[in-house]
DNA sequence: ATTATACTTTACTAATTTGTAATGATTTCG
DNA sequence: CGAAATCATTACAAATTAGTAAAGTATAAT
């Protein structure tokens, strides 16, 4: 269970911007070198985040980054979503697919009962926090309730 | 945010041993046949879980693969530790740098926050779901609460 | 208009993950 | 024994993901 590249840097970007949302729009040059990405890789993200409709463009001389939406209105699950797929998404069993056509698990298939419940469980948190939420630095808190036993170690 | 095709097929055959806890070992051809996986890949996959402490091996004429615990004293937490890294463990902050010691947020990194919350509170629900609850099919069990609004879309 | 600024697109290279192939080592049965 | 069954190891090929390079397009200030 990894976090992407894209995912790790894309939602960086969206903190970054969540900073100075309503402030000033951020160029790529800046957003660049505040997050120590490369250019051509910082664009490469925003260029997802603005296909998703997450944050808007505008070019030339005085052009730059904005969030398309302000802080408190966008989940990070949104933020997720447009970045990659979820846990178990829709092209899960397809992907792990071994004999043609679904898995070999197709009438009973526990795993995906497993991923079903988990991603729910996932979305749950993901849906409860904003980048509102993260920027004034209680990325904990949300409607969702952390399990009572919680356990650092890993 | 993607599982990992060894967390997958991993956990499938983890499922399948403890169907058959207590009763026979299962051989590398079996579980290749009923996993649908190819003799290799599946024995790469035993190797890992071996390795890890989770299953037994034995050699020979009679040999096999067993779990190493009975399946309710194994979770599923234990098992995706085997598998691979968890959601945000201590290699994060290594993996995703750029320029040379750690990331460019040392100070105030709000993702860091956002990863560490986020994966204590998946943790919870890993540690709360046994293999032995899987195979009685009921894999949302656990003392971890769902989320009050569970929302199916992605 | 021209130019500097800034976003956009396409193509390519490198690294990681997935999966395969082939060969070696160990146990048990006859 | 010795041969069949079975796990173990190493090396390699293929696919995906990550990241770079370079050239293109639009805007606004001068």
């Amino acid at each position: 269970m990894k976090v992407t590249a894209l995912e790790e840097y894309g939602l960086r970007c969206m903190i970054l911007l969540a900073r100075n949302a309503g402030v000033e729009s951020l160029t790529l040059p800046e957003i660049s070198a505040k997050e120590g990405l490369s250019l051509p890789y910082a664009g490469k993200l925003l260029m997802i985040l603005k296909q998703s409709g997450l944050v808007k463009a505008v070019r030339g001389r005085r052009g730059g980054y904005t969030l398309a939406k302000p802080p408190e209105q966008i989940v990070l699950r949104e933020v997720f979503n447009a970045l990659g797929e979820p846990v178990f998404g829709p092209n899960h069993c397809e992907r792990y697919t071994e004999n043609g056509e679904c898995c070999v698990h197709n009438e009973d298939c526990t795993v995906r009962t497993v991923w079903g419940t988990f991603n729910r469980f996932v979305s749950g948190y993901l849906d409860s926090v904003t980048l509102a939420d993260l920027v004034k630095g209680n990325g904990n808190s949300g409607k969702s309730e952390l399990p009572s036993q919680v356990d650092q170690s890993n």
